[in-house]
RNA sequence: CGGGGUGUCGUAUAUCGGUAGUACGCUUGCUUUGGGAGCAAGAUGGCCCAGUUCGAUUCUGGGCACCCCGACCA
């Protein structure tokens, strides 16, 4: 894409009233819009983050053997009266229609997913079932924070998996647990598998993914030799103690920010809505069901909290708007122009994504909103490289500056 | 929801009870061109509603919005 045709521009300053570094970069940078408090627009680069990440957690939730549909976001407000979330649970929008019905908008869907597995489930052959969906959440938070990391309205993947036994419920949350991780990894992020509190319905503990950083809302306690991870609100130990899984590790305290989390929902939803299948022996039953979420959006919060630095933004190369920034210094040098065409033409034909800053600008403004950006690759078509006869990349994460050819830069990048 | 703070061109800021200024951005022209250029000429602003006052962006009250701390958070 031609950055003289990119919708948005990148700023100087950030808006006084922003604080995170997340918000301060994504909107200096042009990738996201602020609507209101918790309430943000994704613009043209902030859309291509945040499909890379759909994409890689779409892969893995195929992969366990998740299908994907779209359930509605607009809801009757009966089956929420039903479960007696309508009345419980505080984040719940309530909305009234001009005729007065009331409505609400999903902030998690088990009101909708459950009715519908009632119309295809009614044998043991039918199970299991994985469903899950990518798409937005609306909660009534008192108070968003965090630029994107904690709004009213987000992206969500959320995952429903209806079972016969608790064994299979507990192959699947096993296979969903290593499917989460695959996640987090394909992103760059360390997410740790944190025992939980299994929220107001089951005292079942869950598990959180928690990403260590800073910017997170919560405190975990998590061992330095072992994987034990676990939530302050429910941990039994205490800092500095040892680990009370490996007997040999300590365990540190640290703020962390939690990309998702798996529930054991039992039969709560299936026993609210009357949802039973036959067994083998014709009994009628009950599935147990499992809940499964991933925050989209709080992800590339999370990436930009971790890996922005002093000059701006640093996309993993899994999630990164474009592959290459292209940046040409043309000074109306005809044939630097020539040559950018031309790179561009080839790198885009062997499928690698680019952004090509033809503008008409200064170096200086160019590698400002180049470091900005964060695309992972910049690669300079200037007089100083056509005479001598190779481009200039630099690695926008470690500085890192080589010089290559056409071909060299093509065989780099597609192997 | 409790407490605190802030509302001035698109963004960041200054000033002032009496013509609202600066920087960046934007428009036009010329120059410049490897780390946010220079000159010249432009366009764009007082959150809303009351009150006080000859006169309010400024003072007072109310509202709204946003931010921070806390509480809350399937």
């Amino acid at each position: 894409m031609r950055q003289t045709h990119l919708f948005t521009k990148t700023r100087r300053e950030a808006p006084k009233d922003e604080v995170s570094k997340n918000a301060q970069l994504l909107i200096r940078a042009g990738f996201v819009h602020k609507e209101m408090a918790g309430v943000y627009s994704y613009l043209q680069l902030g859309k291509r983050v945040l499909e890379k990440i759909e994409a890689i957690v779409r892969d893995e939730m195929d992969k366990i053997g998740g299908q994907e549909i779209r359930m509605a976001t607009l809801h009757p407000s009966e089956p929420w009266k039903q479960t007696g979330a309508w009345d419980n649970v505080d984040v719940v929008f309530k909305i009234q229609s001009r005729t007065e019905k009331e409505y609400t908008v999903g902030q998690s869907e088990e009101e909708i997913v459950t009715p519908i597995a009632k119309e295809y489930i009614s044998s043991y052959k039918d199970l299991p079932l994985v469903v899950y969906q990518i798409g937005q959440k609306y909660r009534d938070e008192l108070r968003a924070k965090s630029g994107i990391m904690r709004g009213r309205e987000f992206t969500m993947k959320d995952m429903y998996s209806f079972h016969d036994t608790q064994e299979d419920f507990d192959r699947f949350y096993a296979l969903a647990k290593d499917a989460y991780l695959r996640v987090y990894d394909r992103i760059g992020l360390v997410a740790k598998a944190t025992e939980a509190s299994g929220g107001s319905f089951t005292k079942k503990l869950s598990y959180e993914f928690m990403v260590l950083t800073d910017a997170g809302e919560d405190d975990i306690l998590y061992c330095d030799t072992c994987s034990y991870c676990v939530n302050v609100e429910v941990a039994e130990s205490k800092e500095n103690e040892t680990c009370t899984r490996c007997n040999s590790g300590t365990l540190s305290r640290a703020k962390a920010s939690e990309v998702g989390n798996i529930f054991d929902l039992g039969q709560k939803y299936t026993k609210d809505f009357d949802l039973t299948y036959q067994d083998a022996n014709g009994e009628k039953k009950y599935p147990i069901m499992g809940c499964f979420g991933i925050g989209i959006t709080r992800l590339m919060g999370v990436a930009v909290e971790k890996f922005a630095d002093d000059k701006g933004l640093v996309w993993p190369e899994s999630i990164a708007p474009f592959r290459v920034h292209l940046v040409e210094l043309s000074s109306d040098n005809e044939e630097v122009k020539k040559e950018a065409a031309e790179l561009y033409r080839e790198l885009t034909e062997a499928g690698i994504e680019v952004l090509w800053d033809d503008r008409d600008a200064r170096a200086g403004e160019k590698f400002a909103d180049s470091d900005l950006f964060g695309i992972p690759l910049r690669i300079v078509v200037s007089e100083k490289t056509l005479a001598a006869g190779k481009f200039e990349c630099v690695e926008r994460a470690s500085g890192h500056t080589s010089h290559k050819s056409i071909s060299e830069l093509i065989g780099h990048l597609t192997t």
